[in-house]
RNA sequence: GGUGGCGUGGCCGAGAGGCGAGGCAGCGGCCUGCAAAGCCGUCCACACGGGUUCAAAUCCCGUCGCCACCUCCA
């Protein structure tokens, strides 16, 4: 079975056909770097991450390129408000985003291009635009040039909506617009702007206007044409839609597939600044351990709605955790026999067919549960071989969904110098322990048991020692 | 008004004409000095009303409820 991907332009589960046998192109619309990473753009980030590993892991080479738009109206805004220059609030801001997507495992992209490094590329689609009748400088001399939306009959194809039924477009002022419904592709410079905030361009000095962007990097790194585009539910429009106008209109065949997913809710509601329910990551950081966070939010469908409501993280720590127990007793059960050196296994069929449902990921969670119920029966039953194999395959699902808890990226402070000195005393106290049970001094037992519990630190015995942990 | 999506057991969350996904919680059992962890069993759900079919959570019609987009958005 080939993958198969919902195309929500066509709005139809279709097979995935590569341009190029073996590689594939992928366009992800990045973060406008106005304020803080939420939630959303972490589950985005990470829906996206899923398919490119799914990617790698199925033998393509994957060019991911995922963007930083780094000027556009509320950049300038707030950098106004806050006092600060623009530039210095948006690459503030990107590294946020960056450090959150570290955090949970996102792997950088293979280019992360910034919207102020290809105004030349942009002025050369607006320019091509105009030479096709598609667009037009204003003529009163703001500066400002606009696509000509009713000069463009596909117009709304992305979201099949009638030009007839849109609402006028607020991206600009209407100053000199044709049509309510035409688009700013580059907005001239206004009195009161940061002169750092515009370029020179064939219409005088300005700066891009939202979307054109997109169409620039994604051609610039991936082709004219090229495999997927991607980004949130709420970028279909306007955003995807006058993307997939102007790339067109200006003659680039430009995306294949149009991939969107869902969105995060909060309580029921969408979350937004206006609503003020907006969960930033930071605070979600703040919840759960990353791993946590990562199981959390990719857990679901990546095009359906998810939602974040009390006791979300605890419900993904504890099937984590389940995870994590199969990891950790297969690993240390299987030391010194045969079977220590865990084998290189492939994933399961029925994994395999899950993800080329088009990321059907619970599905193939289910797979993997299964697989550490089989794994840990097999370890019960001292079947060792059958064992070690389930140990492999647990590690390979785990591993092509960014989920094993084994990787290093995951590890907590155990090795550092406190966590030494706190193994070396639960060490001594459980050795104390077994020399009370092997005497049958319960009470004794169970007492350092208890204080250890107390102190955030679970006793598991086991046919081949005492094991603790620390879930502090 | 236009365009889409959703409603599944106590909770989360898949599935999309016939085999009880999976996780969490609960209950019973095995194991254990007692626990913990693990295993086995149990808990047979699909908003409502019609219809099609040998067979419907799944298809069709209708009703109700919720959500999103329609130029700030991941």
């Amino acid at each position: 079975m080939t993958l198969r991907l919902y195309d929500s332009k066509l709005r139809n589960l279709v097979p995935f056909v590569p341009l190029v046998p073996g590689r594939i192109g992928v366009y992800v619309c990045g973060p406008t770097v106005q304020s803080s990473p939420h939630i959303g753009h972490l589950r985005s980030a990470l829906a996206y991450d899923q398919l490119r590993r799914w990617f790698s892991y199925t033998g393509y080479d994957v060019t991911f390129v995922r963007n930083v738009t780094d000027i556009d109206d509320k950049i300038l805004l707030n950098a106004a408000s806050s006092g600060e220059n623009w530039w210095s609030l948006a690459y503030r801001t990107e590294l946020e985003f960056t450090a959150a997507y570290n955090a949970i495992g996102v792997m950088a992209p293979t280019y992360e291009p910034r919207a102020t490094a290809s105004i030349p590329e942009m002025i050369e689609i607006i320019g091509r635009l105009i030479d096709n009748g598609y667009a037009y400088a204003a003529p009163d001399g703001t500066g400002d040039v606009y696509f000509d939306t009713p000069s463009w009959p596909q117009y709304g194809a992305l979201t099949h909506q009638k030009l007839a039924d849109m609402a006028p477009a607020t991206d600009s002022e209407p100053r000199a617009k044709r049509d309510v419904r035409d688009f700013a592709l580059w907005k001239g410079h206004k009195e009161g702007e940061p002169a750092s905030a515009s370029w020179s361009s064939p219409w005088g000095r300005g700066r891009p206007g939202w979307h054109i962007e997109c169409s620039a990097m994604s051609t610039k790194y991936l082709g004219a044409q090229f495999d997927i585009h991607g980004g949130g539910l709420d970028l279909r429009f306007p955003h995807h839609e006058n993307e997939l106008a102007q790339s067109h209109a200006a003659g680039d065949p430009f995306a294949n597939y149009w991939l969107h997913n869902g969105l995060v809710s909060v309580a029921g509601q969408k979350m937004s600044k206006s609503l003020g329910n907006s969960v930033f990551a930071a605070e979600l950081l703040s919840q759960a351990r990353p791993l946590v966070i990562r199981y959390y939010l990719g857990a679901a469908h990546y095009r359906s709605t998810l939602e974040f409501h009390d006791g979300a993280l605890a419900e993904a720590e504890a099937a984590l955790s389940r995870i994590e127990g199969f990891l950790e007793r297969a690993v240390r059960r299987l030391e010194g026999t045969r079977f220590a050196s865990s084998t290189v296994e492939l994933v399961p069929d029925d994994f395999r067919e899950a993800m080329d449902d088009d990321l059907s990921v619970p599905q193939a969670l289910g797979v993997l549960h299964e697989a550490v119920r089989t794994g840990n029966a097999a370890l019960d039953s001292e079947d060792f071989a059958e064992a070690a194999r389930l140990l492999g395959q647990v590690i390979a699902m785990t591993s092509v969904l960014g989920i094993n808890p084994l990787d290093p990226q995951w590890a907590s402070a155990d090795q550092s110098s406190t966590g030494q000195a706190l193994s070396s005393l639960v060490d001594r106290l459980l050795e104390d322990r077994e020399t009370a049970r092997k005497a049958r001094d319960f009470a004794t037992a169970d007492r350092i048991r208890d204080e250890l519990g107390q102190a955030g630190i679970t006793i598991e015995d086991t046919s081949t020692g005492a094991h603790w942990s620390f879930d502090g």
